[in-house]
RNA sequence: GCGGGAGUAACUCAGCUGGUAGAGUCACAGCCUUCCAAGCUGUUGGUCGCGGGUUCGAAUCCCGUCUCCCGCUCCA
């Protein structure tokens, strides 16, 4: 048994295609040459989502009494996203190469000019240029300032040297829409960079009508944006992703503990609960924090085009609610009622990528072994993640069998999700739940019509065993524990 | 967004010195009645990504456009 050591490209159009024939993920709008880095969940890859979402879910609130949900919504109101500072900093400006083609931010390219003149002890003009970009940082036209310098400095593209650039231009990563018939520049929303800020401006909502005391968390699963410049892997990276995260409010100090106890705890997830082989599992810590982060480290899953990000567990501190109460002019403190201190809540989030998850699962569960000298493919999910959870076979399509597994079949669909196949060899029938990770299948055969028995065949070793028929409600019942 | 490659059946692909499309797999119906796919018979399914042009005639040539893959760039 083991995965397939192919080429990276090879392991991703075999996933991309199985995941399309087997009805896990199709390409968005298909029938129209479908739309860039969206992708629609068919019917097996919409159970199996939920199953991670679920299993998320419970895992996040059920399991912590002091953990609540909420389901905010997409649009808010557009200052949250000033507050937050995405309106500035999502803001990348960005300037072309003309020869080579290649494209540079344009803020990052000055920053390592003055860096490079310190370096050579050039203090004095390190100086001088630093205090430009300062005021270019804040000029109107910011992109004309940053061209001046870039121009003025004979700043040249790092890997070649040349420098025939174009204008800088702000790539935005936010989508833009209108709220109401007209389009005008008061009416413009956005959708949601980011989950996280619904969290946030609920703070107190929470916190009231759930009589929440620090430390406590919100979680959330839902949608959000990005206009992202570069696309694709699959689903790696969508412009329409989902986020299930949790935002959890400490008390300032606090967080450094807090922050370790969550990052052991969402490690862990990803080997006990959903099974992903440990190996491919890598802690990353953050050098160059983010402008609201004191501490931040992903979980990285090795994907066959390279070891990214599938969470991120980051230290906000207070940030954000500082952020809110700032330009809501609310207040955004917490009162601690046993002592009457007053503070602005700290925060540790914990971002997962549900999309991502869905394909570090995929990734992480293709197999080609062989059976009996023959190659067979095979998603080796964990009972609790596959989308089907039994296959019901009767050996003989006619007669006795049929009627006692499609019996079978109607007793077990209420509680699990399972599928009925009476067409072509039982082998084939096997190898086809195989390829969709189904964990085990009930085969009725002769003996069965006799002693009301069937035989479980495991989808990892094509091992069987026989169990009664009226005790396979409660055998799949404890494997999905 | 740039450079390179590519879009033909649900999947993998052939056909591409222009004459309105094929294979294997899959799927479906039947036979076989069999515990690990690929036995037999039959069937469904494509205006060749989309739009336009050249031509008597375009999957094939030209232009535009969309999408995918690789590389670059970017990434909260």
């Amino acid at each position: 048994m083991q995965s397939a050591a192919q080429s990276p490209e090879k392991v991703m159009n075999k996933l991309v295609s199985l995941a399309k024939r087997r009805g896990f993920i199709y390409p968005s709008s298909e029938i129209y040459g479908g739309l860039s880095s969206c992708f629609d969940y068919g019917p097996l890859g919409s159970e199996m989502k939920k199953n991670i979402k679920d299993l998320w879910w419970i895992s996040m609130t059920r399991k912590h009494q002091n953990i609540v949900g909420i389901d905010a919504s997409i649009m808010m109101n557009p200052t949250v996203w000033e507050a937050s500072g995405h309106v500035s900093s999502f803001n990348d400006p960005m300037i072309d190469d003309k020869t080579t083609k290649r494209r540079y931010r344009a803020d990052h390219l000055i920053e390592n000019h003055i860096e490079k003149l310190r370096r050579d002890g050039k203090e004095e003009e390190a100086h001088r240029v630093s205090t430009y970009y300062e005021s270019a940082s804040e000029a109107e036209d910011q992109n004309r300032a940053f061209y001046d310098i870039i121009i003025a400095e004979e700043i040249k593209a790092p890997d070649t040297g040349s420098a025939d650039w174009t204008e800088v231009r702000q790539f935005n990563l936010m989508f833009q829409c209108n709220m109401g018939a007209l389009a005008e520049s008061s009416g413009k929303v956005y959708l949601r960079p980011e989950t996280a800020q619904g969290i946030f401006v609920n703070f107190h909502n929470v916190r009231e009508s759930s009589r929440m005391k620090v430390p406590f968390g919100i979680a959330q699963i839902g949608k959000a944006f990005r206009n992202e410049i570069v696309k694709g892997n699959f689903i790696f990276r969508m412009v329409e992703f989902e986020q299930m995260e949790m935002q959890y409010f400490v008390k300032p100090g606090t967080q450094v503990e807090s922050f370790e106890s969550w990052r052991e705890e969402r490690f862990n997830w990803y080997i006990d609960r959903l099974g992903i082989t440990p190996e491919k599992l890598h802690w990353y810590k953050h050098d160059k924090l983010a402008h609201y982060a004191d501490l931040a480290y992903d979980i990285k899953f090795e994907f066959p085009f390279g070891i990214e990000e599938i969470e991120g567990i980051h230290s906000r501190t207070d940030f954000d609610l500082k952020q809110h109460q700032e330009f809501s002019g609310k207040n955004m403190e917490y009162i601690d009622q046993t002592t009457n201190e007053r503070y602005i809540p700290y925060v540790v989030e914990t971002s997962a990528g549900s999309d991502r998850l869905f394909l570090a699962l995929l990734c992480d569960s293709y197999t080609e072994d062989v059976i009996d000298g023959e190659q067979r493919v095979m998603m080796r999910f964990a009972p609790k993640i596959a989308p089907v959870k039994a296959a019901i076979l009767p050996l003989m399509k006619k007669g006795e069998m049929g009627e006692k597994a499609a019996k079978l079949r109607d007793e077990l669909a209420a509680d699990f999700m399972v599928q009925y196949d009476d067409a072509g060899s039982i082998g084939k029938r096997y190898r086809r739940q195989d390829e969709i990770g189904t964990p085990f299948c009930f085969t009725v055969d002769h003996d069965s019509i006799e002693d009301h028995s069937v035989t479980v065949r495991y989808r990892d070793t094509a091992k069987q065993e026989r169990i009664e028929i009226s005790k396979v409600k409660e055998f799949l019942g404890a494997k999905l524990v």
